[in-house]
RNA sequence: GGUCCGGUAGCUCAGCUGGAUAGAGCACCAGCCUUCUAAGCUGGGGGUCAUUGGUUCGAAUCCAAUCCGGAUCACCA
């Protein structure tokens, strides 16, 4: 049980116990963080109950305080400001928390039963390479996959690649017209960089064509559709459905390009994915289910043979499931894959990682499943993320203003490089050590950037404006971490150390108030790293772990370690900052940072 | 037009299940390195929490209306 915890249930004890007569409602009880301009570690508000106790909340305070301080062993002392009723938490209750818990290296729930759930995450088309919004997907993904696991779920992160359709065939066409045999080896180019490049082709190309039809005469409606490149390459999508050898065979070929690349991105990125499902098995999926649901009234045809869902009751439209013609939609091989999804995993709960342009097609989805009695719509979570916008505005990959995912790692990279050199700190360490120092601080600043922010928000990224590596970010935490790390060479301490080396601590020492902070503070990671897990929102780990690491820098600056005064303080200190250094350390290795002990 | 999301310091964001004088970071100003890493610390200026009304002991937070911005409402994916 968290510490405010509690402290809620010891103010509501001594409620009942104080005034019998009357019924209290747990629920009314506010228990917060004393601010800092005043004594105390919690506060109890007494405004809700004055009227119910017909009480001025100065006696109400005073009464519970004194009962409390008497009857309950975690207060020290107790204050009354103005309706609050400030308590103090002993010392004592402090260091056994610190001496039970400074070795923990792991935190959060236990695997419970029944818990399997699956993240889907990065989603992407197979014509064009990764950019900075996919960025975003891919950490929080990669975050709330580690997040959840870290919450007693078992986790599958699965990876859906959108590789068939017109946008690759348009690619497939450029590349026939234009490349003369070019291969991402014989141009060395990274095969997902080297596909793209054939989509912007095709779109230059598409567009010149387009102008001279309407310089010819042509309306852009028609001209648009009529233009022959576009033509072809819905010829090139007809004899890929039809199955035609050779098509498939360039379709395999260029989508193997942009794996390769894929793959070194995602390595890079750090992460992985336990399945990976492909459109091009499972765009046929969902028809069977329409059947049923056609069978069960739950769908119904109209007169061209087109199959509907009516949503209108549900304050939503019509929505179509099958062509006139029986061939599928976008979502009915949603309605496929999700039903697909559970049977392969028996799944209890299945998160999608998508941008919120598409809340309304998750909120049909969900629905349609829910009406065709299927029973994985209710673990269907829609973990929706704002876009990554430009100052300018979306960014258009048609129009070259895309932010490319491969140069701003190595943007960033780069400028962990210029900053490290520029500020002296490349002492006692290897090339290889350096190297792998800059990828730690570049990546983590990255992830840390876009992970900060709630995920609902949109944000915007301005390209001028380099990523910072002050104030807010993971540097910040890294550095942190790492004067922790010198402080435990120093001290010949691994930093995980074993307790015997602690046993002599007496309880009695008393704490300083940055002291008592940092082990509250400490205190509360466990439920925040539930809040996270509950909330889908990885940003709580940001904002918490950068508040602790600035209040460890106070605390560092105030309060030598090796020069303590007494080995009492020394020892006391040295479990604040082990455990403190554990707590960021996981908290950031959730979100796929790592931190240095040394930079 | 319907639905949904957002509007907090010059900028980027916390706080939103109602609680004390609304907090961080960046930027700006002034201090702090013979002492465990100054990628740090301390202090300062900077706010009509979009607007108006309501609910109440108390509203940035809840409700209503309005204004502004965005997304979506395809036989696209």
């Amino acid at each position: 049980m968290t510490l405010a915890t509690q402290v809620k249930h010891a103010a509501f004890d001594a409620l009942k116990h104080l005034f019998t007569e009357v019924s209290f409602d747990y629920a009314h009880i506010t228990v917060n963080q004393t601010k800092p301009e005043f004594n105390g570690n919690y506060t109890v508000v007494l405004f809700p109950f004055v009227k119910q106790l017909r009480m001025k909340p100065d006696e109400l305070g005073k009464k519970l305080g004194e009962y409390l301080l008497e009857k309950n062993s975690l207060f020290s002392a107790f204050e009354i400001v103005s309706g609050f009723l400030n308590l103090t938490v002993k010392d004592e209750w402090c260091t056994s928390y610190l001496l039970n818990h400074f070795t923990e290296i792991s935190f959060g729930r236990q695997c419970k039963a029944d818990c399997r759930v699956m993240v889907e995450y990065s989603s992407p088309n197979t014509n064009k390479p990764l950019h900075f919004g996919h960025m975003r997907n891919i950490f929080l993904g990669a975050a709330m996959s580690d997040i959840l696991k870290a919450n007693g779920k078992q986790v599958i992160k699965a990876n859906l690649i959108n590789d068939r359709g017109i946008h690759i065939c348009k690619s497939m066409i450029a590349w026939m017209w234009y490349a003369d045999g070019a291969t991402p080896q014989s141009t060395g180019t990274k095969g997902d960089h080297f596909v793209g490049d054939y989509y912007v082709r095709f779109n230059d190309a598409y567009k010149e064509e387009v102008k001279g039809l309407i310089a010819a005469g042509r309306d852009e409606k028609s001209a648009e559709r009529d233009a022959p490149i576009m033509m072809a390459a819905q010829d090139l999508l007809r004899k890929w459905e039809a199955g035609d050898q050779q098509v498939r065979d360039l379709w395999a070929k260029m989508n193997g390009w942009v794996y390769e690349g894929f793959d070194v991105s995602y390595k890079r990125l750090g992460v992985s994915f336990d399945k990976v499902y492909y459109e091009s098995d499972t765009y046929l999926l969902g028809k069977k289910i329409v059947e049923d649901g056609l069978r069960k009234g739950v769908l119904f045809k109209k007169d061209d043979g087109s199959v509907w869902i009516d949503l209108t009751d549900d304050g939503l439209d019509q929505k179509l499931l099958l062509r006139g013609d029986g061939t599928s939609v976008y979502i009915t091989q949603d309605l496929g894959t999700a039903v697909l999804k559970h049977g392969d995993y028996n799944l209890n709960q299945s998160v999608y990682v998508i941008a919120d342009e598409q809340n309304y097609h998750i909120q049909v989805l969900k629905l349609i499943l829910k009406k065709l009695g299927e029973p994985c719509a209710e673990g269907i979570y829609h973990l929706s993320y704002g876009m990554v916008e430009l100052p300018t505005g979306r960014m258009k990959s048609r129009e070259g203003t895309v932010v490319d995912a491969d140069d701003m790692m190595a943007e960033m990279v780069n400028l962990a490089k210029e900053q490290t050199e520029a500020a002296g700190k490349t002492d006692g360490f290897s090339g290889a050590e350096l190297d792998k120092l800059y990828e730690t601080i570049g990546m983590g600043a990255l992830k840390f950037y876009l992970l900060r922010v709630d995920p609902k928000k949109k944000m915007i990224f301005d390209p001028k404006e380099s990523i910072d590596l002050h104030g807010f970010t993971a540097t910040f935490i890294q550095y942190a971490h790492a004067r922790i790390c010198s402080i435990l060479r120093k001290e010949n301490l691994a930093l995980v150390p074993d307790a015997t080396a602690f046993q002599s601590l007496p309880t009695g020492v008393e704490l300083s108030p940055l002291e008592k902070e940092m082990i509250l503070n400490t205190e509360q990671y466990p439920a925040i790293l539930a809040d996270a897990a509950d909330s889908y929102n990885p940003s709580l780990l940001c904002n918490y772990s950068f508040q602790l690491a600035q209040q460890f820098n106070s605390f560092y600056d105030v309060h030598s370690i090796s020069k303590a005064e007494s080995e009492d303080k020394k020892q006391l200190r040295l479990m604040i900052v082990i455990h403190t250094a554990a707590i960021l350390r996981h908290a950031m290795g959730l979100l796929g940072i790592r931190l240095p002990e040394k930079m």
